[in-house]
RNA sequence: GGCGGUGUAGCUCAGGCGGUUAGAGCAUGCGGCUCAUAUCCGCAGUGUCGGGGGUUCGAAUCCCUCCACCGCCA
């Protein structure tokens, strides 16, 4: 295989499956990549930056039947829901794969031919409990229910004993190989913490994998044994491959072929960490650079889940702020690898401060001065100061490491780093204080140095943050009238005198308006009605359940809690202590009818205070139209037996 | 259960191969400016660096132990 040029960057998303809408995970990940592929390109690089869909698997035919529409059908109505999506959101690819493209499917079946050929994939019995929603093979020591079936630990629903024949990739072979590359090539991984699961995951030994089903039809079929269908891993991986011309653009995909970065969510680790070199070995391909697995974005405090109902749509932020404010927030408020919380709260705050009040105020304020004193061209200025030269070497040193923690995939850092020196020019402003040099019509020149200075500033700080934010920074560029674009300027050319004197400046427009949370949220409110679900809960195991301290507890005293309807205070003795409780049962229950009874009570919950009274525990009820009816017990129990 | 990780200001986190008064951002309080999107600048705090023990002249940093939380274990 030719050799890579040093100057090409392959970056890919995973492919999304098409069995539901995006949401904020599928945007942080692609705005991830599209910030590295557009960071990449301003140093010069040629890039190919992949996303696309998943379009195969149980999960999609099942989506939809349920609809009522052939799997393509509604795997086309999908795509175009990711792909405005990635428009909205600003998004530069390269190219959209859809793993049902003919040049998808058909390489796939030729990369499973040659690994049939070679030995690597072989026929096999494959037998086991299977779950069709999740479309796996259960865990061998998952436990057997009573009526003698198993449950899927990951979705809740009953799996089935499935025995096929089917065929088989010899992973087992690769488990050397793997540990080798993996000690030579630490970086594979990132962050570093999940290389170390990575390896001790391959140290247990690795089994063959059944890589095709005869229960699923959606999918590419064996080729020459087509009751055989092609496994959604196997046949979704290659799409990095399939993706930029494998095998049919062979020049195309030589040229960029090993990928740079796998950017991922950390629960598909494995799939790519594992699996993906593998086949690559197999097919002896060079192996990619780095997979890098990005952390959740939680929606208080809890993962988003469509169970949950707590999926979050960009849709209303992008209608409110455009692109710019959530691709920023996104990437600004946490590290790569680590889980974030999204909150409207923290967005607006972010947005509000960062944006708004740093960056977009110090544009306003210098391009402000820049008209009212020089009607929009500073003509003349005098030479650089002292004050001038710290903060022209200022940026340069930020630059340095800017470019450092881009180069990091550190995208918070550079993000950070960018805002120290935003702050720097608010110091400087301040200290130099161009609005009374403006009343001295003999320090016309000064006044000059101090704007050009603060605008030459603007000018590369908006070119630093094209990567996250292309359309505000090419917004500052046309203010300060530049008429290039910032991609035409290489990143290793960027410097403040770049910033030409006599420049015809623009009025300003607010970048970034402030939005206050209030109004954000009364807007949210309108937007969705939300129809109310039933409440679905996740099934837990017995181990969380286990968690839970339930025990019997005798209420010994229990008085109304002064000023509140339904609010009763309790001493309850649960065996080992007496402990106050506060329960809202009082529209139901009298306190004398309380006194006495013995009811449930979880002991480790944490405790709340209530109307000012701490309670310890709480006790359980069935909540009827918001009434809250208590279980008592029909036989004697003592105060402190566990419950179960 | 096994392996790995985390616990530092009200919040989010940085530091951490031992060494001056432990840092940043946000939030809070006070002061300043008025070019600016009620923005910006300055000052001020507050912390037994999870608990306990040890090594050392000296520990947030190294060791032991306990507690809590998290991740991975097809």
């Amino acid at each position: 295989m030719a050799k890579k040029s040093k100057n090409t960057f392959y970056i890919t998303t995973p492919i999304y499956y098409v069995n539901d809408v995006p949401h904020i995970g599928h945007a942080y990940t692609t705005i991830i990549a599209d910030a590295i592929s557009r960071y990449k390109k301003l140093l010069g690089k040629d890039v190919f930056f992949l996303t696309g869909t998943d379009e195969h698997g149980q999960k999609v035919e099942k989506a939809a039947q349920e609809k009522g529409l052939k799997p393509i059908e509604l795997a086309d109505q999908v795509v175009v829901r990711f792909q405005e999506l990635w428009k909205a959101l600003n998004i530069d690819y390269d190219f959209f794969i859809r793993t049902t493209q003919p040049i998808h499917e058909e390489n796939i079946q030729k990369i499973f031919k040659k690994l049939k050929d070679k030995g690597d994939i072989y026929k096999g019995i494959y037998e086991g409990w299977y779950c069709d929603s999740t479309e796996h093979f259960l865990d061998e020591d998952v436990p057997l229910e009573e009526g003698g079936f198993k449950i899927c630990p990951e979705c809740g629903t009953k799996a089935f004993i499935v025995s096929e024949e089917c065929y088989f990739f010899k992973l087992s072979a690769y488990q050397k190989p793997l540990l080798d590359f993996y000690a030579q090539k630490p970086t594979f991984v990132r962050p570093r913490s999940r290389m170390n699961e990575v390896v001790s995951f391959v140290k247990q030994g690795l089994k063959d994998i059944s890589i095709t089903r005869t229960t699923v039809e959606w999918g590419v079929p064996v080729p020459d044994d087509p009751k055989h269908t092609i496994y959604v891993w196997f046949d979704a991986l290659h799409n990095y491959v399939t993706g930029i011309g494998y095998d049919w653009d062979r020049p195309h995909f030589e040229k960029f072929w090993p990928a740079d970065v796998h950017l991922i969510g950390k629960d598909i680790l494995r799939f790519h960490a594992i699996f993906w070199p593998a086949f690559l070995m197999a097919s002896g391909f060079p192996l990619p650079q780095t997979v890098f697995g990005h952390g959740w974005w939680l929606k208080d405090e809890a993962k988003m889940s469509k169970s949950k109902g707590n999926v979050l749509d960009p849709h209303l932020i992008l209608e409110t702020f455009g692109p710019d404010p959530l691709r920023y927030f996104l990437l600004r408020e946490i590290p790569i690898g680590l889980d974030g919380n999204f909150s409207h709260e923290g967005f607006i705050h972010r947005v509000n401060s960062d944006l708004a009040n740093d960056l977009g105020n110090l544009v306003q304020r210098t391009l402000t001065m820049v008209h009212s004193y020089f009607g929009g061209k500073i003509e003349e200025m005098d030479k650089e100061e002292k004050a001038d030269k710290a903060l022209r070497e200022e940026f340069e040193n930020s630059k340095e490491k800017i470019i450092r923690f881009y180069e990091d995939y550190a995208l918070n850092r550079a993000l950070e780093e960018i805002w120290f020196f935003i702050s720097t020019v608010n110091k400087y402003l301040a200290d130099n204080e161009p609005w009374k040099l403006a009343r001295d019509e003999s320090q016309k020149k000064r006044l000059g140095r101090i704007l050009y200075q603060a605008a030459a500033a603007l000018r590369v700080i908006s070119y630093l943050l094209f990567p996250v934010i292309p359309v505000s920074s090419e917004k500052i560029w046309d203010f300060l009238g530049e008429e290039k674009s910032i991609e035409d300027e290489s990143l290793s050319e960027l410097k403040f005198k770049n910033l030409k004197l006599g420049q015809a400046m623009k009025e300003p427009k607010p970048l970034f308006p402030r939005v206050a949370l209030k109004d954000f949220l009364k807007e949210e409110e309108t937007r969705q009605a939300p129809p109310k679900k039933e409440e679905k809960m996740d099934m837990i195991t017995f181990d969380e359940f286990k968690r839970m301290d339930l025990r019997v507890g005798e209420i010994l005293t229990a008085e109304k809690v002064e000023g509140t309807d339904k609010l009763v205070k309790m001493e309850v003795d649960i065996g080992t202590e007496k402990r106050a409780m506060v329960a809202g049962v009082a529209d139901v229950y009298s306190p004398e009818e309380l006194a006495g009874k013995k009811v449930i009570v979880i002991v480790n919950l944490k405790p709340a205070v209530i109307r000012g009274i701490e309670s310890r525990g709480m006790l359980l009820a069935a909540e009827i139209e918001g009434k809250a009816i208590i279980p008592f017990f029909d036989k004697d129990v003592p105060a402190g037996a566990k419950v179960r």
